[in-house]
DNA sequence: CCCATGTTGTGAAAGCTTTCACAACCAATT
DNA sequence: AATTGGTTGTGAAAGCTTTCACAACATGGG
Protein backbone atom coordinates (compact mmCIF):
# COMPACT_ATOMS: atom_id res chain seq x y z
CA UNK A 1 0.00 0.00 0.00
CA UNK A 2 1.70 3.35 -1.46
CA UNK A 3 0.93 5.04 2.16
CA UNK A 4 4.27 7.59 1.66
CA UNK A 5 4.43 10.22 -1.25
CA UNK A 6 2.55 13.88 -0.43
CA UNK A 7 -0.59 13.44 -2.68
CA UNK A 8 -0.66 16.22 -5.42
CA UNK A 9 -3.68 18.74 -5.87
CA UNK A 10 -4.70 17.14 -8.85
CA UNK A 11 -4.92 13.73 -7.73
CA UNK A 12 -7.52 14.90 -5.45
CA UNK A 13 -9.37 16.67 -7.61
CA UNK A 14 -9.32 13.21 -10.10
CA UNK A 15 -10.22 11.57 -7.43
CA UNK A 16 -13.69 13.75 -6.87
CA UNK A 17 -14.17 13.00 -11.01
CA UNK A 18 -13.21 9.46 -10.23
CA UNK A 19 -16.08 9.08 -7.22
CA UNK A 20 -19.15 10.94 -9.20
CA UNK A 21 -18.22 8.71 -12.28
CA UNK A 22 -18.37 5.51 -10.24
CA UNK A 23 -21.63 6.75 -7.72
CA UNK A 24 -23.03 6.87 -11.79
CA UNK A 25 -21.52 3.22 -12.73
CA UNK A 26 -23.20 2.07 -9.88
CA UNK A 27 -26.54 3.64 -10.37
CA UNK A 28 -26.47 2.57 -13.52
CA UNK A 29 -25.74 -1.47 -12.50
CA UNK A 30 -21.96 -1.75 -13.78
CA UNK A 31 -20.15 -4.72 -11.77
CA UNK A 32 -16.41 -3.78 -13.21
CA UNK A 33 -15.14 -0.57 -14.73
CA UNK A 34 -11.40 -0.82 -16.64
CA UNK A 35 -9.02 2.24 -16.28
CA UNK A 36 -9.76 2.93 -20.10
CA UNK A 37 -13.89 3.29 -19.26
CA UNK A 38 -13.22 5.11 -16.65
CA UNK A 39 -10.62 7.80 -18.70
CA UNK A 40 -13.01 8.15 -21.20
CA UNK A 41 -15.92 9.31 -19.02
CA UNK A 42 -13.54 11.53 -17.53
CA UNK A 43 -11.84 12.75 -20.35
CA UNK A 44 -8.44 11.53 -18.79
CA UNK A 45 -6.04 9.23 -19.91
CA UNK A 46 -6.09 5.32 -18.06
CA UNK A 47 -2.46 5.71 -17.45
CA UNK A 48 -3.31 8.90 -15.20
CA UNK A 49 -6.16 6.97 -13.79
CA UNK A 50 -3.99 3.75 -12.87
CA UNK A 51 -1.45 5.78 -11.76
CA UNK A 52 -3.97 7.92 -9.07
CA UNK A 53 -5.54 4.75 -7.57
CA UNK A 54 -1.69 3.12 -7.00
CA UNK A 55 -0.99 5.98 -4.55
CA UNK A 56 -3.87 4.44 -2.05
CA UNK A 57 -3.62 0.67 -3.01
CA UNK A 58 -4.31 -2.09 -5.40
CA UNK A 59 -8.00 -1.93 -6.02
CA UNK A 60 -8.14 -3.90 -9.35
CA UNK A 61 -7.73 -7.05 -10.50
CA UNK A 62 -5.45 -7.92 -13.95
CA UNK A 63 -7.70 -8.79 -16.99
CA UNK A 64 -10.73 -7.66 -15.41
CA UNK A 65 -10.56 -3.98 -14.15
CA UNK A 66 -11.77 -2.76 -10.91
CA UNK A 67 -14.85 -3.59 -9.06
CA UNK A 68 -17.54 -0.36 -8.95
CA UNK A 69 -19.05 -0.71 -5.71
CA UNK A 70 -16.06 -2.04 -4.09
CA UNK A 71 -13.89 1.04 -5.53
CA UNK A 72 -16.37 3.64 -5.13
CA UNK A 73 -16.84 2.74 -1.63
CA UNK A 74 -13.06 3.33 -1.12
CA UNK A 75 -12.54 6.08 -2.77
CA UNK A 76 -15.49 7.48 -0.82
CA UNK A 77 -13.56 6.24 2.00
CA UNK A 78 -10.38 8.41 1.09
CA UNK A 79 -11.92 11.26 0.29
CA UNK A 80 -13.91 11.32 3.40
CA UNK A 81 -17.17 10.88 2.67
CA UNK A 82 -18.03 7.92 3.48
CA UNK A 83 -19.11 9.96 6.79
CA UNK A 84 -20.90 13.29 8.00
CA UNK A 85 -19.18 16.22 8.13
CA UNK A 86 -20.33 18.94 10.35
CA UNK A 87 -20.49 22.74 8.70
CA UNK A 88 -21.26 25.91 9.16
CA UNK A 89 -21.35 28.88 6.51
CA UNK A 90 -20.81 32.41 7.58
CA UNK A 91 -22.37 35.49 5.87
CA UNK A 92 -25.94 34.85 4.65
CA UNK A 93 -26.39 37.01 1.48
CA UNK A 94 -26.94 35.98 -2.00
CA UNK A 95 -24.63 33.56 -2.26
CA UNK A 96 -24.59 32.14 1.24
CA UNK A 97 -28.59 31.44 0.71
CA UNK A 98 -27.82 29.74 -2.65
CA UNK A 99 -25.73 27.45 -0.63
CA UNK A 100 -28.45 26.83 2.10
CA UNK A 101 -30.82 25.96 -0.74
CA UNK A 102 -28.52 23.54 -2.27
CA UNK A 103 -29.85 19.75 -0.99
CA UNK A 104 -27.05 17.94 -3.19
CA UNK A 105 -24.34 19.06 0.03
CA UNK A 106 -26.52 17.64 2.56
CA UNK A 107 -26.85 14.55 0.66
CA UNK A 108 -23.04 13.56 0.26
CA UNK A 109 -22.55 14.03 3.76
CA UNK A 110 -22.31 17.91 4.35
CA UNK A 111 -24.57 18.97 6.65
CA UNK A 112 -25.15 22.69 7.48
CA UNK A 113 -25.50 23.12 10.89
CA UNK A 114 -25.10 26.38 12.13
CA UNK A 115 -25.46 29.75 10.26
CA UNK A 116 -24.52 33.04 11.08
CA UNK A 117 -24.30 36.99 10.28
CA UNK A 118 -24.05 40.09 12.08
CA UNK A 119 -27.05 41.73 10.44
CA UNK A 120 -29.57 42.58 13.24
CA UNK A 121 -32.58 42.20 10.54
CA UNK A 122 -31.52 38.07 9.99
CA UNK A 123 -30.30 37.49 13.48
CA UNK A 124 -32.88 35.04 14.83
CA UNK A 125 -34.40 34.71 11.82
CA UNK A 126 -35.08 31.40 10.69
CA UNK A 127 -33.80 30.20 6.66
CA UNK A 128 -34.90 27.06 5.47
CA UNK A 129 -35.39 25.76 8.91
CA UNK A 130 -31.95 27.06 10.92
CA UNK A 131 -31.67 29.84 12.91
CA UNK A 132 -29.62 32.20 11.53
CA UNK A 133 -26.71 33.54 14.84
CA UNK A 134 -25.27 36.68 15.35
CA UNK A 135 -21.56 36.03 14.49
CA UNK A 136 -19.81 37.72 17.62
CA UNK A 137 -20.18 34.40 19.17
CA UNK A 138 -18.83 32.76 16.04
CA UNK A 139 -15.72 30.69 17.63
CA UNK A 140 -17.75 29.91 21.27
CA UNK A 141 -20.74 28.49 19.17
CA UNK A 142 -18.17 26.55 16.51
CA UNK A 143 -16.64 24.83 18.81
CA UNK A 144 -19.71 24.00 21.15
CA UNK A 145 -21.29 22.53 17.94
CA UNK A 146 -18.16 20.34 16.94
CA UNK A 147 -18.26 22.48 13.55
CA UNK A 148 -15.78 20.74 11.12
CA UNK A 149 -15.71 22.96 8.43
CA UNK A 150 -16.60 26.77 8.04
CA UNK A 151 -17.74 28.05 4.98
CA UNK A 152 -17.21 32.20 4.37
CA UNK A 153 -19.49 34.05 2.12
CA UNK A 154 -19.04 37.33 3.40
CA UNK A 155 -17.74 40.54 1.95
CA UNK A 156 -14.29 40.58 1.55
CA UNK A 157 -13.27 42.93 3.80
CA UNK A 158 -14.98 40.89 6.10
CA UNK A 159 -13.75 37.73 5.76
CA UNK A 160 -9.77 37.68 7.17
CA UNK A 161 -11.18 38.76 10.63
CA UNK A 162 -14.23 36.00 10.28
CA UNK A 163 -11.72 33.67 9.50
CA UNK A 164 -9.64 34.71 12.35
CA UNK A 165 -12.28 33.51 14.44
CA UNK A 166 -12.77 30.40 12.87
CA UNK A 167 -9.07 29.61 13.31
CA UNK A 168 -9.67 30.40 17.06
CA UNK A 169 -11.99 27.52 17.27
CA UNK A 170 -9.82 24.94 16.20
CA UNK A 171 -11.62 24.57 12.80
CA UNK A 172 -8.92 23.06 10.16
CA UNK A 173 -11.09 23.46 7.01
CA UNK A 174 -12.35 26.30 5.11
CA UNK A 175 -13.76 26.83 1.98
CA UNK A 176 -13.92 30.81 1.38
CA UNK A 177 -16.09 32.70 -1.21
CA UNK A 178 -14.24 36.35 0.04
CA UNK A 179 -12.05 37.27 -3.32
CA UNK A 180 -9.08 37.78 -1.02
CA UNK A 181 -6.30 36.24 0.29
CA UNK A 182 -7.15 34.58 3.31
CA UNK A 183 -4.17 34.26 6.00
CA UNK A 184 -4.03 31.13 7.61
CA UNK A 185 -2.01 29.11 9.97
CA UNK A 186 -0.10 25.84 9.01
CA UNK A 187 -2.54 22.92 9.10
CA UNK A 188 -5.94 24.96 8.05
CA UNK A 189 -6.78 23.86 4.70
CA UNK A 190 -8.28 26.63 3.03
CA UNK A 191 -9.75 26.30 -0.61
CA UNK A 192 -11.05 29.36 -2.37
CA UNK A 193 -13.84 29.90 -5.13
CA UNK A 194 -12.72 32.83 -7.03
CA UNK A 195 -15.91 33.10 -9.69
CA UNK A 196 -14.37 36.22 -10.92
CA UNK A 197 -10.52 34.49 -11.55
CA UNK A 198 -12.86 32.15 -13.89
CA UNK A 199 -14.52 34.78 -15.60
CA UNK A 200 -11.07 36.20 -16.45
CA UNK A 201 -9.35 32.92 -17.34
CA UNK A 202 -12.43 32.64 -19.85
CA UNK A 203 -11.64 36.25 -21.26
CA UNK A 204 -7.95 35.88 -21.14
CA UNK A 205 -9.09 32.48 -23.35
CA UNK A 206 -11.22 34.79 -25.86
CA UNK A 207 -8.84 37.57 -26.12
CA UNK A 208 -5.32 34.87 -26.36
CA UNK A 209 -6.78 31.97 -27.99
CA UNK A 210 -3.41 30.73 -29.96
CA UNK A 211 -1.94 29.64 -26.25
CA UNK A 212 -4.88 28.43 -24.17
CA UNK A 213 -6.17 25.66 -25.70
CA UNK A 214 -8.34 22.49 -23.32
CA UNK A 215 -10.61 24.66 -21.14
CA UNK B 1 8.26 39.71 -26.75
CA UNK B 2 7.90 36.41 -25.69
CA UNK B 3 5.18 35.80 -27.91
CA UNK B 4 5.61 31.73 -28.97
CA UNK B 5 5.12 29.36 -25.64
CA UNK B 6 2.09 27.94 -24.62
CA UNK B 7 0.93 29.42 -21.15
CA UNK B 8 -0.26 27.18 -18.40
CA UNK B 9 -3.33 27.28 -16.62
CA UNK B 10 -1.10 28.05 -13.50
CA UNK B 11 0.49 31.31 -15.08
CA UNK B 12 -2.61 32.28 -16.15
CA UNK B 13 -4.59 32.11 -12.26
CA UNK B 14 -1.56 33.73 -11.10
CA UNK B 15 -1.98 36.61 -13.51
CA UNK B 16 -5.63 37.49 -12.09
CA UNK B 17 -4.29 37.61 -8.87
CA UNK B 18 -1.12 39.76 -9.35
CA UNK B 19 -4.26 42.02 -10.92
CA UNK B 20 -6.07 42.07 -7.92
CA UNK B 21 -3.23 43.11 -6.17
CA UNK B 22 -2.12 45.73 -8.82
CA UNK B 23 -5.65 47.02 -8.88
CA UNK B 24 -5.46 47.70 -4.65
CA UNK B 25 -1.56 48.78 -4.78
CA UNK B 26 -2.94 51.69 -7.70
CA UNK B 27 -6.03 52.68 -5.06
CA UNK B 28 -3.15 52.47 -2.09
CA UNK B 29 -1.42 55.04 -4.63
CA UNK B 30 1.58 52.83 -4.63
CA UNK B 31 3.89 54.23 -7.71
CA UNK B 32 6.04 50.81 -8.23
CA UNK B 33 6.13 47.21 -6.94
CA UNK B 34 9.04 45.01 -6.59
CA UNK B 35 8.22 41.43 -7.54
CA UNK B 36 9.56 40.57 -4.00
CA UNK B 37 6.85 42.37 -2.82
CA UNK B 38 4.03 41.29 -5.19
CA UNK B 39 5.00 37.67 -4.24
CA UNK B 40 4.42 38.04 -0.63
CA UNK B 41 1.36 39.63 -1.73
CA UNK B 42 0.01 36.36 -2.70
CA UNK B 43 1.88 33.92 -0.72
CA UNK B 44 4.20 33.35 -4.35
CA UNK B 45 7.83 33.60 -5.15
CA UNK B 46 9.50 36.51 -6.44
CA UNK B 47 10.93 34.49 -9.17
CA UNK B 48 7.76 32.56 -10.27
CA UNK B 49 6.46 36.85 -10.32
CA UNK B 50 9.38 37.31 -12.81
CA UNK B 51 8.92 34.34 -15.05
CA UNK B 52 5.39 34.78 -15.27
CA UNK B 53 5.36 38.49 -16.46
CA UNK B 54 8.28 37.28 -18.43
CA UNK B 55 5.55 34.97 -20.72
CA UNK B 56 4.45 38.04 -21.97
CA UNK B 57 6.95 41.02 -21.54
CA UNK B 58 9.72 42.80 -19.77
CA UNK B 59 7.06 45.38 -17.52
CA UNK B 60 10.04 45.74 -15.03
CA UNK B 61 13.42 48.09 -14.79
CA UNK B 62 16.18 46.30 -13.67
CA UNK B 63 16.85 48.03 -9.92
CA UNK B 64 12.92 49.89 -9.24
CA UNK B 65 10.72 46.76 -9.87
CA UNK B 66 7.40 47.41 -11.78
CA UNK B 67 5.39 50.71 -12.33
CA UNK B 68 1.84 49.86 -10.76
CA UNK B 69 -0.18 51.28 -12.86
CA UNK B 70 1.80 50.08 -16.10
CA UNK B 71 1.90 46.43 -15.11
CA UNK B 72 -1.98 46.97 -13.85
CA UNK B 73 -3.05 47.68 -17.33
CA UNK B 74 -0.50 45.50 -19.21
CA UNK B 75 -2.23 42.48 -17.27
CA UNK B 76 -5.87 43.84 -17.69
CA UNK B 77 -5.08 43.92 -21.38
CA UNK B 78 -3.81 40.21 -21.06
CA UNK B 79 -6.54 38.87 -19.51
CA UNK B 80 -9.03 40.78 -21.39
CA UNK B 81 -10.34 42.74 -18.43
CA UNK B 82 -9.52 45.90 -20.28
CA UNK B 83 -12.70 46.01 -21.75
CA UNK B 84 -15.94 44.48 -21.85
CA UNK B 85 -18.04 41.32 -22.13
CA UNK B 86 -21.64 40.63 -23.10
CA UNK B 87 -22.42 37.81 -20.78
CA UNK B 88 -25.66 35.43 -20.56
CA UNK B 89 -26.65 33.57 -17.67
CA UNK B 90 -28.59 30.16 -18.06
CA UNK B 91 -30.82 29.18 -14.99
CA UNK B 92 -31.80 31.46 -12.65
CA UNK B 93 -32.17 29.45 -9.37
CA UNK B 94 -30.54 29.47 -6.45
CA UNK B 95 -27.03 30.13 -7.94
CA UNK B 96 -28.38 31.95 -11.23
CA UNK B 97 -30.18 35.19 -8.82
CA UNK B 98 -27.23 34.98 -6.54
CA UNK B 99 -24.74 35.99 -9.55
CA UNK B 100 -27.57 38.40 -10.97
CA UNK B 101 -26.82 40.14 -7.69
CA UNK B 102 -23.66 40.19 -7.54
CA UNK B 103 -22.37 43.89 -8.96
CA UNK B 104 -18.76 42.98 -9.04
CA UNK B 105 -18.68 41.68 -12.38
CA UNK B 106 -20.32 44.15 -14.52
CA UNK B 107 -17.70 46.66 -12.42
CA UNK B 108 -15.40 44.41 -13.52
CA UNK B 109 -17.04 44.24 -17.33
CA UNK B 110 -18.43 41.38 -17.42
CA UNK B 111 -22.30 42.52 -18.21
CA UNK B 112 -24.58 40.17 -17.66
CA UNK B 113 -27.18 41.37 -20.65
CA UNK B 114 -29.54 38.24 -20.99
CA UNK B 115 -31.12 35.85 -18.68
CA UNK B 116 -32.51 32.27 -19.37
CA UNK B 117 -34.93 29.85 -17.81
CA UNK B 118 -37.21 27.40 -18.95
CA UNK B 119 -40.15 27.40 -16.04
CA UNK B 120 -43.03 29.54 -17.22
CA UNK B 121 -43.72 31.22 -14.11
CA UNK B 122 -40.06 32.97 -14.13
CA UNK B 123 -40.43 33.82 -18.07
CA UNK B 124 -41.27 37.26 -19.03
CA UNK B 125 -41.06 38.41 -15.35
CA UNK B 126 -37.90 40.71 -13.69
CA UNK B 127 -35.02 40.58 -12.49
CA UNK B 128 -32.80 43.42 -11.09
CA UNK B 129 -34.18 44.64 -14.23
CA UNK B 130 -33.87 41.94 -16.44
CA UNK B 131 -36.18 39.67 -17.94
CA UNK B 132 -35.76 36.65 -17.81
CA UNK B 133 -36.37 34.86 -21.54
CA UNK B 134 -37.57 31.41 -22.53
CA UNK B 135 -34.56 29.33 -22.94
CA UNK B 136 -36.17 27.61 -26.20
CA UNK B 137 -35.04 30.47 -27.71
CA UNK B 138 -31.25 30.49 -26.50
CA UNK B 139 -29.34 29.97 -29.65
CA UNK B 140 -30.61 32.51 -31.51
CA UNK B 141 -30.72 35.17 -28.46
CA UNK B 142 -27.08 34.89 -27.87
CA UNK B 143 -26.47 35.32 -31.61
CA UNK B 144 -28.68 38.29 -32.15
CA UNK B 145 -27.19 39.99 -28.68
CA UNK B 146 -23.38 39.09 -29.68
CA UNK B 147 -23.33 36.95 -26.07
CA UNK B 148 -19.52 36.23 -25.88
CA UNK B 149 -19.48 34.54 -22.29
CA UNK B 150 -22.52 32.53 -21.23
CA UNK B 151 -22.94 31.06 -17.78
CA UNK B 152 -25.13 27.79 -16.97
CA UNK B 153 -26.22 27.31 -13.76
CA UNK B 154 -29.15 24.80 -14.50
CA UNK B 155 -29.83 21.17 -12.95
CA UNK B 156 -27.06 18.78 -14.17
CA UNK B 157 -29.13 16.75 -16.35
CA UNK B 158 -30.46 19.94 -18.45
CA UNK B 159 -26.91 21.42 -18.69
CA UNK B 160 -25.53 18.84 -21.75
CA UNK B 161 -28.53 20.22 -23.60
CA UNK B 162 -28.01 23.94 -22.74
CA UNK B 163 -24.53 23.77 -23.56
CA UNK B 164 -25.43 22.26 -27.61
CA UNK B 165 -27.53 25.19 -27.81
CA UNK B 166 -24.64 27.33 -26.56
CA UNK B 167 -22.14 25.95 -28.78
CA UNK B 168 -24.52 26.30 -31.71
CA UNK B 169 -24.80 30.57 -31.03
CA UNK B 170 -20.65 30.45 -31.76
CA UNK B 171 -19.84 30.94 -28.15
CA UNK B 172 -16.83 29.94 -27.41
CA UNK B 173 -16.53 30.65 -23.40
CA UNK B 174 -18.62 28.93 -20.92
CA UNK B 175 -18.37 29.24 -16.95
CA UNK B 176 -20.38 25.98 -15.74
CA UNK B 177 -21.89 25.49 -11.89
CA UNK B 178 -23.67 21.85 -13.24
CA UNK B 179 -21.29 18.97 -11.79
CA UNK B 180 -21.26 17.33 -14.61
CA UNK B 181 -18.31 17.12 -17.55
CA UNK B 182 -20.00 18.81 -20.21
CA UNK B 183 -18.46 17.57 -23.67
CA UNK B 184 -17.99 20.73 -26.08
CA UNK B 185 -15.36 21.26 -29.36
CA UNK B 186 -12.47 21.83 -29.80
CA UNK B 187 -12.06 25.67 -29.57
CA UNK B 188 -14.82 26.15 -26.76
CA UNK B 189 -12.87 27.36 -23.26
CA UNK B 190 -14.89 25.52 -20.63
CA UNK B 191 -14.02 26.54 -16.87
CA UNK B 192 -15.87 24.28 -14.23
CA UNK B 193 -17.17 25.61 -10.71
CA UNK B 194 -17.38 22.92 -8.35
CA UNK B 195 -18.23 23.34 -5.19
CA UNK B 196 -18.83 19.62 -4.25
CA UNK B 197 -15.03 19.16 -5.05
CA UNK B 198 -13.71 21.61 -3.11
CA UNK B 199 -15.47 20.80 -0.16
CA UNK B 200 -14.21 16.86 -0.93
CA UNK B 201 -10.83 18.44 -1.11
CA UNK B 202 -11.12 19.54 2.60
CA UNK B 203 -12.64 16.45 3.73
CA UNK B 204 -10.11 14.98 2.53
CA UNK B 205 -7.17 16.90 3.70
CA UNK B 206 -9.24 16.22 7.39
CA UNK B 207 -8.85 12.38 6.67
CA UNK B 208 -5.15 12.58 5.50
CA UNK B 209 -3.78 15.61 7.56
CA UNK B 210 -0.55 13.91 6.49
CA UNK B 211 -0.93 13.97 3.02
CA UNK B 212 -2.87 17.34 2.31
CA UNK B 213 -0.43 20.50 3.03
CA UNK B 214 -1.39 24.01 1.86
CA UNK B 215 -4.93 25.02 1.15
C1' DC C 1 -2.72 -27.36 -20.30
C1' DC C 2 -1.58 -23.67 -23.58
C1' DC C 3 -2.54 -19.74 -25.98
C1' DA C 4 -4.94 -15.41 -27.10
C1' DT C 5 -6.86 -11.45 -25.19
C1' DG C 6 -7.43 -8.18 -21.82
C1' DT C 7 -6.14 -5.29 -17.89
C1' DT C 8 -3.57 -3.77 -13.73
C1' DG C 9 0.39 -1.86 -11.21
C1' DT C 10 4.57 0.41 -11.66
C1' DG C 11 9.43 1.71 -12.71
C1' DA C 12 11.43 4.65 -16.14
C1' DA C 13 11.10 8.35 -19.62
C1' DA C 14 9.21 12.44 -21.12
C1' DG C 15 7.18 16.67 -20.33
C1' DC C 16 6.00 20.52 -17.66
C1' DT C 17 6.53 23.97 -13.81
C1' DT C 18 9.03 26.11 -10.33
C1' DT C 19 13.17 27.59 -8.30
C1' DC C 20 17.96 28.96 -8.57
C1' DA C 21 21.52 31.89 -9.71
C1' DC C 22 23.61 35.42 -12.00
C1' DA C 23 24.62 38.84 -15.71
C1' DA C 24 22.63 43.10 -16.90
C1' DC C 25 21.02 47.06 -15.68
C1' DC C 26 19.32 51.40 -12.68
C1' DA C 27 19.92 55.03 -9.17
C1' DA C 28 22.14 57.28 -5.51
C1' DT C 29 26.31 58.54 -3.18
C1' DT C 30 30.77 59.78 -2.83
C1' DA D 1 33.60 57.82 -12.53
C1' DA D 2 33.61 54.34 -9.49
C1' DT D 3 31.24 51.93 -5.86
C1' DT D 4 27.24 50.19 -3.40
C1' DG D 5 22.73 48.34 -3.12
C1' DG D 6 18.89 46.95 -5.38
C1' DT D 7 16.02 44.51 -8.98
C1' DT D 8 14.86 42.45 -13.44
C1' DG D 9 14.98 38.88 -17.08
C1' DT D 10 16.33 34.41 -18.13
C1' DG D 11 19.01 30.09 -19.08
C1' DA D 12 19.84 26.09 -16.43
C1' DA D 13 18.78 22.99 -12.52
C1' DA D 14 15.63 20.88 -9.67
C1' DG D 15 11.30 19.17 -8.74
C1' DC D 16 6.89 17.51 -9.92
C1' DT D 17 3.31 15.30 -12.93
C1' DT D 18 1.97 12.70 -16.75
C1' DT D 19 2.74 9.29 -20.10
C1' DC D 20 4.95 5.14 -21.74
C1' DA D 21 5.84 0.46 -21.77
C1' DC D 22 5.84 -3.90 -20.04
C1' DA D 23 5.85 -7.74 -16.64
C1' DA D 24 2.38 -9.90 -14.00
C1' DC D 25 -1.69 -11.74 -13.72
C1' DA D 26 -6.92 -13.19 -15.00
C1' DT D 27 -10.17 -15.45 -18.02
C1' DG D 28 -12.06 -18.30 -21.58
C1' DG D 29 -11.76 -21.47 -25.34
C1' DG D 30 -9.71 -24.92 -27.65
N1 LIG E 1 -23.06 36.86 -5.21
C1 LIG E 1 -22.20 36.35 -6.06
O1 LIG E 1 -22.58 35.91 -7.13
C2 LIG E 1 -20.75 36.30 -5.75
C3 LIG E 1 -19.90 35.86 -6.73
C4 LIG E 1 -18.55 35.77 -6.47
C5 LIG E 1 -18.08 36.11 -5.23
N2 LIG E 1 -18.92 36.53 -4.29
C6 LIG E 1 -18.38 36.86 -2.97
O2 LIG E 1 -19.07 36.14 -1.98
C7 LIG E 1 -19.21 36.92 -0.81
C8 LIG E 1 -20.65 37.10 -0.50
O3 LIG E 1 -21.30 37.67 -1.60
P1 LIG E 1 -22.85 37.96 -1.60
O4 LIG E 1 -23.22 38.39 -2.95
O5 LIG E 1 -23.57 36.81 -1.01
O6 LIG E 1 -22.89 39.22 -0.63
P2 LIG E 1 -24.10 39.74 0.24
O7 LIG E 1 -23.82 41.14 0.58
O8 LIG E 1 -25.38 39.37 -0.42
O9 LIG E 1 -24.00 38.85 1.54
C9 LIG E 1 -23.02 39.03 2.51
C10 LIG E 1 -23.65 38.66 3.84
O10 LIG E 1 -22.63 38.68 4.81
C11 LIG E 1 -23.13 39.35 5.95
N3 LIG E 1 -21.99 39.88 6.69
C12 LIG E 1 -21.25 40.98 6.47
N4 LIG E 1 -20.25 41.09 7.34
C13 LIG E 1 -20.34 40.02 8.14
C14 LIG E 1 -19.59 39.56 9.24
N5 LIG E 1 -18.52 40.23 9.69
N6 LIG E 1 -19.96 38.40 9.82
C15 LIG E 1 -21.01 37.71 9.38
N7 LIG E 1 -21.77 38.10 8.33
C16 LIG E 1 -21.43 39.24 7.73
C17 LIG E 1 -24.06 40.40 5.43
O11 LIG E 1 -24.98 40.79 6.42
C18 LIG E 1 -24.72 39.64 4.29
O12 LIG E 1 -25.84 38.92 4.73
C19 LIG E 1 -18.52 38.24 -1.10
O13 LIG E 1 -17.21 38.20 -0.64
C20 LIG E 1 -18.53 38.30 -2.61
O14 LIG E 1 -17.45 39.05 -3.10
C21 LIG E 1 -20.25 36.62 -4.51
N1 LIG F 1 -27.27 26.22 -5.12
C1 LIG F 1 -26.02 25.90 -4.84
O1 LIG F 1 -25.48 26.29 -3.81
C2 LIG F 1 -25.21 25.06 -5.77
C3 LIG F 1 -23.97 24.65 -5.36
C4 LIG F 1 -23.19 23.89 -6.21
C5 LIG F 1 -23.67 23.56 -7.45
N2 LIG F 1 -24.87 23.95 -7.83
C6 LIG F 1 -25.33 23.59 -9.17
O2 LIG F 1 -25.74 24.74 -9.86
C7 LIG F 1 -26.86 24.44 -10.67
C8 LIG F 1 -28.01 25.32 -10.27
O3 LIG F 1 -28.29 25.10 -8.90
P1 LIG F 1 -29.44 25.89 -8.16
O4 LIG F 1 -29.37 25.56 -6.74
O5 LIG F 1 -29.43 27.31 -8.58
O6 LIG F 1 -30.72 25.15 -8.77
P2 LIG F 1 -32.19 25.70 -8.90
O7 LIG F 1 -33.07 24.54 -9.09
O8 LIG F 1 -32.47 26.67 -7.83
O9 LIG F 1 -32.14 26.53 -10.25
C9 LIG F 1 -32.08 25.94 -11.50
C10 LIG F 1 -32.81 26.85 -12.46
O10 LIG F 1 -32.65 26.35 -13.78
C11 LIG F 1 -33.89 26.37 -14.43
N3 LIG F 1 -33.83 25.37 -15.49
C12 LIG F 1 -34.00 24.03 -15.40
N4 LIG F 1 -33.83 23.47 -16.61
C13 LIG F 1 -33.55 24.47 -17.45
C14 LIG F 1 -33.27 24.51 -18.84
N5 LIG F 1 -33.25 23.41 -19.58
N6 LIG F 1 -33.03 25.71 -19.39
C15 LIG F 1 -33.02 26.82 -18.65
N7 LIG F 1 -33.28 26.85 -17.34
C16 LIG F 1 -33.54 25.67 -16.76
C17 LIG F 1 -34.90 26.09 -13.37
O11 LIG F 1 -36.18 26.57 -13.76
C18 LIG F 1 -34.31 26.89 -12.20
O12 LIG F 1 -34.74 28.21 -12.22
C19 LIG F 1 -27.14 22.98 -10.49
O13 LIG F 1 -26.51 22.25 -11.49
C20 LIG F 1 -26.52 22.68 -9.15
O14 LIG F 1 -26.11 21.34 -9.08
C21 LIG F 1 -25.67 24.71 -7.02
Amino acid sequence: MGKLKRISESTISRLSRYYRALVQLDKDNYETVSSKDLARLEHLTPAQVRKDLSFFGSFGTRGLGYPVRELKDKIARILGVDQEWNVALVGIGNIGSALVSYKEFSRQGFKIKLLFDNDQRKIGSNHKGIVIRDVANLTQELKDNNIEIVVIAVPPQQAQTVCDDIVKADVSAILNFAPINLKVPKGVSLRNENMAMELEHLSFCLVNNDYCEEG
